[in-house]
DNA sequence: CTAGATGTTAAGGT
DNA sequence: CACCTTAACATCTA
C-alpha cells in the first residue's frame, strides 16, 4: 500500500541496491505508466548514467540521474524489486532497468495506476502539482494547524488531500485518526486546539512506527487499528466492532466509542 | 458473478 | 475559490 511509509521503504531499498551503478539498458513494458515523457526520451536520459541519490516528497520518489530526476509514483499497487536472475522478474513489471553488473531493477505496477516521469528538479514538480509539505519531514505542530485552519469538510478528507499535506492515504489517515481518538467525519472547523495537537503527534508517531515496521502491518504495534480494517474488525483498544464510513469516496474504519 | 481494494483526476454540482 | 460525489483507469481477490 504505497502511502508515505511504503514509499520511504522503497526509497531506502533503492538507496541500498541501485545507487552509483551504470545503467546498461532501460525497457518500458507498458507505456501507460509514463507521464510527460516518452519511452525513447526516458531511455536516452537514463542509459549510461547512474543514480546519484534519492529524495521523497509525500508518495513521490525521486532519483537524481544525469541532468534531472526520475520520478516514481506507485498508485494503489506497486513496488520495486532488485534481482539478478531472470526467474525472479516479478509479474506486472512495467519498467525494467538493467545495470552493468547484471543486476536489474523492476518497477512493478499491477493495476497501472502508478506513473513514471522525468523532472528537472523535484521542487518544480512539487510546486506545479501544488503539493503540500511532506507529512513526515516538513511539518511541525504550528504549521500543521495552519494548513488545516479555515478548511471546510471532513477531517479525513483534508488529511488525505495531497495539496494540504503530502503522503497520507486512506489507511494511514485512519490510523492517525484512531491514535488521536478523533472521528473521521468530524468537520475540520469543529476540531479543537487540543485535538490538532493530538493529531499532529499521532501523525508523527504513526508514520515513524510504520517506517520502523518496514510498512508491514504484521509488524505494527499492537495498538494499531490498521490490521483490523475489515468487516468484522474490532477495536484494539476497547474491543468494540469497528464502523465503516465512506469519506471522499474511500472506505474508512473507526471505533465509534474511542473516536469522538 | 459481483464488489471492493492502498491513488489520482476529470467532470459536474452545491 | 473550496468542497462534494461519481466515474474512470486495470487487475486481482474475497
Amino acid at each position: 500500500m504505497p502511502e508515505l511509509p511504503d514509499v520511504e521503504i522503497f526509497k531506502r531499498y533503492l538507496d541500498a541496491t541501485s545507487l552509483h551503478q551504470q545503467i546498461e539498458k532501460v525497457q518500458v513494458h507498458h507505456s501507460r505508466i509514463l507521464s510527460g515523457v516518452n519511452q525513447k526520451t526516458l531511455q536516452n536520459f537514463l542509459t549510461g548514467e547512474k543514480f546519484e541519490k534519492t529524495s521523497r516528497h509525500g508518495k513521490h520518489l525521486f532519483a537524481k540521474i544525469g541532468g534531472g530526476w526520475l520520478r516514481l509514483h506507485f498508485g494503489m499497487t506497486g513496488y520495486l524489486k532488485y534481482y539478478k536472475n531472470e526467474t525472479q522478474k516479478p509479474w506486472h513489471t512495467r519498467m525494467h532497468i538493467r545495470f552493468c553488473n547484471d543486476f536489474q531493477l523492476a518497477y512493478v505496477n499491477q493495476r497501472l495506476l502508478g506513473r513514471v516521469g522525468w523532472v528537472e528538479k523535484p521542487e518544480d514538480f512539487i510546486s506545479r502539482k501544488r503539493l503540500g509539505p511532506d507529512a513526515l519531514n516538513d511539518t511541525d505542530c504550528h504549521r500543521f494547524k495552519k494548513l488545516l485552519a479555515g478548511r471546510k469538510g471532513f477531517l479525513k478528507s483534508a488529511l488525505m488531500n495531497q495539496k494540504v499535506i503530502a503522503g497520507l492515504g486512506n489507511v494511514y489517515t485512519d490510523e492517525i485518526l484512531f491514535q488521536a481518538r478523533v472521528a473521521p467525519d468530524k468537520p475540520v472547523e469543529d476540531v479543537s486546539a487540543k485535538e490538532f495537537a493530538a493529531l499532529f503527534k499521532s501523525m508523527q508517531t504513526v508514520l515513524c512506527k510504520a517506517v520502523e515496521a518496514k510498512a508491514n502491518p504484521e509488524q505494527f504495534p499492537k495498538r494499531f487499528i490498521t490490521p483490523h480494517r475489515s468487516k468484522d474488525g474490532r477495536c484494539p483498544r476497547c474491543g468494540r466492532k469497528l464502523e465503516k464510513i465512506t469519506v471522499a469516496g474511500r472506505s474508512g474504519y473507526f471505533c465509534p466509542r474511542c473516536q469522538v
